[in-house]
DNA sequence: AAAAATAACGTAAGCGCTTGCAATCACAAT
DNA sequence: ATTGTGATTGCAAGCGCTTACGTTATTTTT
């Protein structure tokens, strides 16, 4: 049988409340009360019951999850996985959970009825990607739920926001590109306008070919995938015959774009320079291995539950916004050589 | 202000019991009063709270999805993510919730001190792999706690367990070596001998060898990653100079091995063919083509939910033991020739 | 030494929901 | 007219915890 604050209060001699008091750190127990109760606590593996402290103070020391469902897609992509260990592991030390959700485009007509925020499961919620609608956001927000969103921003509301620095990771790899390997006409593969990163990512690139006088080469895709990366790779190649290199938005749209080429017997990097954004696990193992941007998800996992438990615990107020660094992660689709690469990176773990 | 039973028991003029009793569907409700308390608590938008409801029934009606913390690895492994996905949306089907932690060797001493089965978070539990120790599975066991095994199997206690028929796939994968490419002189790459999946997967493999009476020749590997299959290789070459093959027990370890052949100016799968297991997102893109065994994470984490909620809500006996099918993906790097490929399997999707 | 402040603890009223039991009512059976 | 039956509903006691407030014992202040 669990013990209860009962059990505990009828071994110490003492009544419920000097237990709640002393379990939770409040003022006003005598030392030797509290550390019999303490005691006997711990013998007795007292932990308390969830959902009668939540009842109680209406806060249930949980943190919501929300990620798109994108169903039946073969993810190739390591960051709801990374980010998520990152979430759990801040969320723990504050003691806090975290209760994970997918949502699809029907749950997001309704904020407040999806299950977890509807039922108050939740102390607040982090919400992960440029998928999610902005009218789901704004709905949190006019209900005052504090949240915190992940690759994703809003103009319309002031709220908070953890992202990767996608306009300075972007330029840096254009201008290793332009300076590195001296090539100038350079494609942007990008995702739907509507996504932050793609237009921020598109900045970034801009931003370096303007430096050089450089003319801006855009090809939009409805999606960020290795299909719509090999499309655009032959859009490109009709559109700019003399085009020598491609950033492409992220690293499974490179991949694609390199299978084009291939495809079409243009050697990478020889014949046209290939790079990505991400640095998802099998880049350095790809043939080329990818140029790409680090971004940690996992350090944006932590810093968005670190920021939400904030808002949460001490009401801090809203509007606040994180960028965290990236790093160019060289190897050799954009014409570098394997010696400048480092061995240690070459080989990430992998498991099961 | 979130509507209560108590308001919509007022607006509708009835108690909260009958309130609570129409909503739960319940017998004994006039079919009037029913459709009144039904219409009201849809125009209010509704929903009950959580830990009200949890405390006055001792069911949270949340599922614990419990998996090991290898913390700073970069996994190269889609399925904890997929698993996640198959689980969410069985749980939301039934009306649970998932609720996600990672536990480390440290939090595996004692289950019941987990935060979310102490605090009483969950009704019931899946455990995913092979890390979780025994000690650790047999304590909910004791505790009566529900739960149910993914990628583990425990033989000391009758427990649930949901895995994918290793021994077929590995029986399958090594047969097509010997059967479609004639080699014989075939070594297996294990991971620790106590990891179920290592064992039985070895096991299909002895399998196949049997039938033809080649002999056995296993490596065996503490982790089952890039590194130790690197490492695995080397060892391999030196032990067995007239190898011909090697069967990986997963596709991070074939990676690894591939590494090495290369490293040694050993074509793959000319000189020797190396094949792996999982289907990981980029097997397919690797250089060759990775010839492995796909598993369904998502089916396995429908099937899990599903049978953990069985548990719960019937009650239903334990030991049961569900073996999800796999499917042989034939690609290159065991000899085969693009041709034999299917062109639609041949680029996976991705996003962001 | 009396009054006032303080410390330590208990009492009890919730938090929003479920549920056993009793109450009420309409109707049918005697 | 009396009793029984079943259907419908309300009452109220929890579930395990927090917390405002009251009570008592102990100091401190004057």
């Amino acid at each position: 049988m669990k013990p209860s604050l009962e059990t505990i209060a009828e071994k110490a001699g003492v009544s419920i409340a000097t237990v709640s008091r002393t379990l939770n750190d409040r003022a006003g127990v005598n030392a030797d009360t509290r550390e019999r109760v303490l005691a006997i606590a711990r013998d007795m593996g007292y932990m308390p019951n969830a959902a009668a402290k939540g009842l109680a103070t209406s806060r249930t020391y949980t943190l919501g999850l929300i990620m798109y469902d994108r169903a039946p897609q073969q993810p190739i992509c390591n960051f709801p996985d990374e980010t998520m260990l990152g979430v759990d592991h801040e969320a723990r030390e504050h003691g806090y959970h975290i209760i994970t959700t997918f949502v699809n485009q029907g749950m997001m007509q309704d904020a407040l009825r999806v299950p977890i925020i509807g039922q108050q499961r939740t102390d607040g919620v982090i919400l992960v990607g440029p998928e999610l609608k902005a009218s789901f956001i704004i709905q949190l927000h006019s209900s005052n739920i504090p949240f915190v969103l992940v690759d994703n921003l809003l103009n319309e509301t002031r709220s908070d926001a953890i992202l990767c620095d996608n306009v300075a990771g972007s330029y840096s790899i254009t201008r290793h590109l332009i300076a590195a390997h001296d090539l100038h006409n350079l494609a942007f593969f990008s995702g739907p306008a509507d996504w932050l990163s793609s237009r921020e990512r598109c900045q970034g690139y801009e931003n370096a070919l303007g430096e050089v006088g450089a003319e801006a080469r855009v090809v939009y895709m409805e999606d960020t995938t290795m299909q719509t990366g090999y499309r655009a790779m032959y859009e490109a190649l009709e559109r700019f015959p003399d085009l020598e290199g491609v950033i492409a938005v992220n690293d499974a749209t490179a991949f694609g774009a390199i299978r084009a080429c291939k495809e079409q017997g243009l050697r990478v990097p020889d014949d046209v320079a290939v790079v990505g954004f991400d640095n998802v696990g099998w880049a350095p193992l790809h043939d080329p291995p990818l140029t790409t941007v680090r971004i940690s998800w996992r350090e944006i996992g932590i810093q968005a539950a670190r920021r939400l438990i904030d808002r949460i615990d001490r009401d801090a107020p809203a509007s606040f916004q994180l960028r965290i660094g990236t790093e160019l992660m060289v190897r050799q689709s954009c014409g570098c050589s394997p010696d400048d690469q480092d061995e240690a990176g070459s080989m990430p773990a992998a498991s099961r």
